[in-house]
DNA sequence: GTCACAATCTTGACGGTGTCAAGATTTTCG
DNA sequence: CGAAAATCTTGACACCGTCAAGATTGTGAC
């Protein structure tokens, strides 16, 4: 933890502020100069911290993606010993992360983060969260209720089916005749099921 | 067609404009603005056909989604005997579109747009195209390979998968070490097959 | 302790942005 | 032809990201 200068750990509260601002007004309403306010600082105190705001939402990401791993952590950790419970169980948690934070989410994936090369952190979190979506697919394939192929792909498969039919919901893409039937943690469900072993 | 005026159909010459500027600097450098005087109007010119910067957005992602549903159309209309094959060619499709249109895609499909209830021309292509996935779903399941479930559910499944493997890819979330081995057409193409019935 | 240095923050400026108001110009149509 | 509507220009406003210059404050060497 950094210790106080004249303010104290401005670099966290900014992160926390930026969190609180994209909750509360949306992707849209994010700026420097409203973050540095909200932390009681002036226009271009955060560059002091951050190069540009390419840099604070890397930051903001990576917020969002440990948050987003520990619930998949929990969700997952109490189905050691059935691993379609801990498939559908980690599927759900992902869809209630992105529909409890919704901007968080759609900047942690809607293309404003570019080159990701830069923020080593970012890479380390979200490359740990894939880990965790392999571990789950391999214990699923030692199970027998996914198809035999190299992990990683079938991860691959997996995430892509929940991220799509999540993305595509956060659009209001969803046909209405869908969502009059099911909520959006079930179609992921049903989706999932399609792709295991019956 | 619209009539000349001072211009001469502007209307489409601002949408044409923002796609080229789109495909030439991405969609931080589409600003109204620079649409305007890549068209050789005044700033504020625009305004006169579209009420707000959103709108225009709305316009473009509309001609976007005309050309995604033409290339599905002519991806899969070859193969009207062959399920499998439309299905997978589609999802082909899909992709190629969104490689080679990369802006334009991410700006259909990133939240950018948010209330579509406002344009109706947009839910329109929006929607006729998902239905032609319905319909490719369900000649596959009548062809028994793909499970008997509400059709606009699978659709939804399918699209959610394609898609979802599309998006991760262009965040460049889609790990290396599958990246190694397939490209994305390859990826999307294994988990298509991952949900028919073999 | 003090003094130079580095980190942190402020002030002020720059060009760019979306949007609106007022007005000029042009087309349409009764 | 003349009124009304559509189209476009000019100018202004607040906001934005970013940078330069300088003030303030903490750190560490001596």
């Amino acid at each position: 933890m950094p210790k106080k200068y004249h303010h104290g750990d401005l670099k966290n509260a900014l992160i926390q502020g930026g969190v609180e601002i994209l909750a509360k007004e949306g992707v849209d309403g994010l700026s420097l100069r409203k973050v540095a306010q909200h932390a009681g600082v002036s226009h271009s105190a955060p560059y002091a911290h951050f190069p540009d705001k390419q840099s604070l939402i890397a930051a903001i990401s990576t917020e969002g993606f440990i948050q987003l791993y520990a619930e998949l952590e929990a969700a997952v950790s109490p189905y050691s010993k059935n691993p379609k419970k801990q498939l559908i169980e980690g599927a759900k948690a992902y869809v209630r992360f992105a529909e409890k934070n919704t901007d968080t989410f759609k900047i942690m994936f809607s293309g404003v983060l570019e080159k990701e090369k830069d923020y080593p952190s970012f890479v380390e979190i979200s490359s740990k969260t894939f880990k965790l979506v392999v571990e789950v697919v391999q214990t699923c394939q030692n199970a027998g209720i996914l198809p035999t192929a190299p992990a990683d792909l079938m991860a691959v498969s997996v995430w892509g089916q929940v991220h799509g039919i999540v993305a595509l919901a956060l659009e209001g893409q969803i046909s209405h005749t869908v969502l009059e039937k099911k909520n959006i943690e079930n179609i992921v469900t049903f989706a999932i099921e399609q792709l295991l072993i019956t």
